[in-house]
DNA sequence: ATTTTATATCGTAATATTGCGATATAAAAT
DNA sequence: ATTTTATATCGCAATATTACGATATAAAAT
């Protein structure tokens, strides 16, 4: 086979696992974390910091962008890029409701 | 290329990215739900509940032992899988400041 | 000792991801 | 009008992931 088989699982399991699969790359979560900072960020401040190539990035922008987690706006020559903040809020409560359901240590393995 | 440069990241940013690929399928989701509920499982369970073959069930509960995420210990015939407390706590950190540091909708994009 | 039961591993096919050079697009500056 | 600047897309090679049948392993029951 070798494709997920999603048909299996409740929509809010494969909303959760298509955002998170989002966010688990190593250049994403950079790419984030400099958008927290500064709220904004241009693709090409991302390709001179991050040491990857323009076409790999603006790649890593458009995933974040299709998944919803940032969203972009054309401003003259660039494009201005920040958290959407939609989206922000509903991953950030799925998660709260995933690790809050955790009971702590309980006696097991 | 093909394959990530982690060496340009950070080692936070490497091992959150390696946690949350753990995490980001909806099969691995729905395994830790289940154990979330149960405080433990056994991998018999998992394959009749989820609909998946054995095999394949067994491999996802690797993947997130391997991450750290969940530990197994031998139980006579079968193994018995629960939530490794220190990961969890870990990843519930780092989620937290990441989604914390965001500053709200400023005006941007 | 043999069979049953539960899990793990191997091998493999289908598909997805990662990274980048080359090229396209399109607004701004000359 | 042409050049510059900033980003996006295409095409491709290398690698990773997903799923599963087949088989291995190993404890428990017969």
């Amino acid at each position: 086979m070798g494709l997920t088989r999603s048909e299996i699982f409740s929509d809010e399991q494969n909303q959760l696992s298509t955002l998170l699969k989002a966010i688990a790359h190593p250049a994403r979560i950079a790419i984030l974390q400099r958008i927290l900072i500064s709220n904004t960020c241009i693709c090409g401040d991302l390709v001179e910091e991050l040491g990857l190539a323009q076409a790999t990035i603006s790649q890593h922008l458009k995933e974040l962008k299709t998944a919803g987690i940032i969203q972009g706006t054309i401003e003259g020559v660039s494009v201005c890029y920040c958290i959407n903040p939609k989206t922000w809020k509903l991953l950030e409560e799925q998660l709260g409701t995933f690790f809050g359901s955790y009971k702590g240590e309980t006696t097991c393995c």
